[in-house]
DNA sequence: GCACTCTACTTGTCTAGACAAGCTGACGCA
DNA sequence: TGCGTCAGCTTGTCTAGACAAGTAGAGTGC
């Protein structure tokens, strides 16, 4: 996100940083309620004595930052501040783990081929029965098994999937090599594990596990379907956002 | 966030983005695998045909959206897709429930005035024994519990918070009059709910919870801290994101 | 009252040129 | 060999002007 730019350190901050800065602290203070008209560029322009591109560059960064709303022929309004969206990061378990100083290991369950079922081939969008590669990988920190990974891959991404080695690259860091460019829908809930996950993470089956469901696309095409229970004891989510 | 803009239904895009198409579209088939060195702008310049400025926004758009890196006096990359970022939405639970179609009303169990605990005033930057106000509502969805939603406000932010009408407001709304701007962190995590929570969200004590911890800062200042717990079964945290 | 047009204002975008700032490598000198 | 200088590249930014496209309101004619 284009955040107001190079700090410059100490120095003065460039005209189109010092105009989103301005208007930023105004917006800040509730000048401007939301949904009121705005200044519009020209009076920028006479404002600040810059041009009207500068201006310009300072309003659409804000826009894309949601803090205003513009309408061409209209004008610029400060923007509703209703949707609350925050940027969540969620990395590769491996480096996460890495990053705290941990020890990471992997114990591998399984990695073998399998028919897809009706529910898995919708999914992945291939037909009844085709095969499709079935991983079930247990992520351990420092010894402590951390996360559950089942993992169904759609076999035209990644045809040697079967023989990775995944004690030493985990499947995200493999898919992200064969496929560097994804969307991916998730959803997060509470939810008690299976009895195998339960065992293989060494918990009760009724602890109370962050569930992690992610299905992962490339150019349109499904490429990984992931199911990943964590202990709820032993895994947070954090996140920041503003509005 | 700058997504390639106004589509422009069925007409050419605009030059800029069609830069920005052009590059992506290649970035996403392979060309400049991360870390390589992509043209310059003046070699796009000569390339499409347009001018440096025109050039220059395309690469400052797609370069906020992470997917390329820039150095000045050196040249422009393709981006490292290691992170894995992903905005997540999280409304107000009013608004999602209305928006859903349902019917959403709240019980508002407590609303007073307590002294601050060592952690809380902490956590809200207050100093022990202040006054604090708190309040614990629960939310439902056409009359099932949905969130248990216990809070604590700063009085500096909200002084008339304790005679707010929270069955027509809630306490997110309020707040977010009060303090239009501001910033928050969150953890998200699975456990079991507080014997007062199961009893008051209708569900056992042993039933999984995902529970999410919010910190609301303004202007530096604390202005609430929140506890939302929600019933495993019955709500789920959406998102997608890309690389 | 109603529909139309026309004008003034808004944002959206592009251009050609300019200067600043930062990096790299070649060159020349001690 | 080692070091400093400098040319030539890069990106970062600003400018003044231009035209396009969208909107709202005033005015006009029926």
């Amino acid at each position: 996100m284009p955040s107001t730019p190079s700090p410059r350190r100490q120095t003065a901050l460039a005209p189109y940083g010092r105009v989103k800065q301005h208007l930023k602290t105004d917006l800040s203070q509730g000048r401007w309620p939301p949904g009121t008209l705005m200044p519009s560029e020209s009076e920028l322009v006479a404002q600040f004595g810059v041009s009207r591109m500068t201006i310009n560059r300072a309003l659409r960064e804000l826009q894309s930052e949601g803090l205003i709303d513009r309408v061409q022929g209209v004008g610029t309004f400060a923007a509703q501040l209703h949707r609350v969206s925050s940027t969540l990061t969620i990395r590769d378990l491996h480096e996460e783990i890495e990053a705290r100083g941990h020890r990471h290991h992997v114990e591998v369950k399984l990695v073998r081929e399998e028919r897809a079922s009706a529910g898995l081939a919708l999914q992945l969008g291939l037909s009844l029965d085709a095969p499709v590669y079935h991983s079930l990988i247990v992520h351990f920190d420092n010894g402590l098994p951390l996360q559950c990974e089942d993992r169904y891959v759609n076999p035209a991404w990644s045809p040697n999937y079967l023989s990775v080695d995944f004690s030493r690259t985990t499947p995200t860091q493999h898919l992200l090599e064969v496929a560097p460019w994804w969307e991916a829908q998730y959803t997060i809930d509470a939810s008690t594990p299976t009895a195998q996950e339960a065992e293989l993470l060494g918990i009760q089956a009724t602890d109370p596990c962050l569930v992690l469901v992610r299905r992962t696309v490339s150019h349109g095409v499904a490429v990984t379907l992931a199911r990943l229970v964590h202990p709820g004891t032993r895994y947070q989510l954090v996140g920041q956002f503003s509005p």
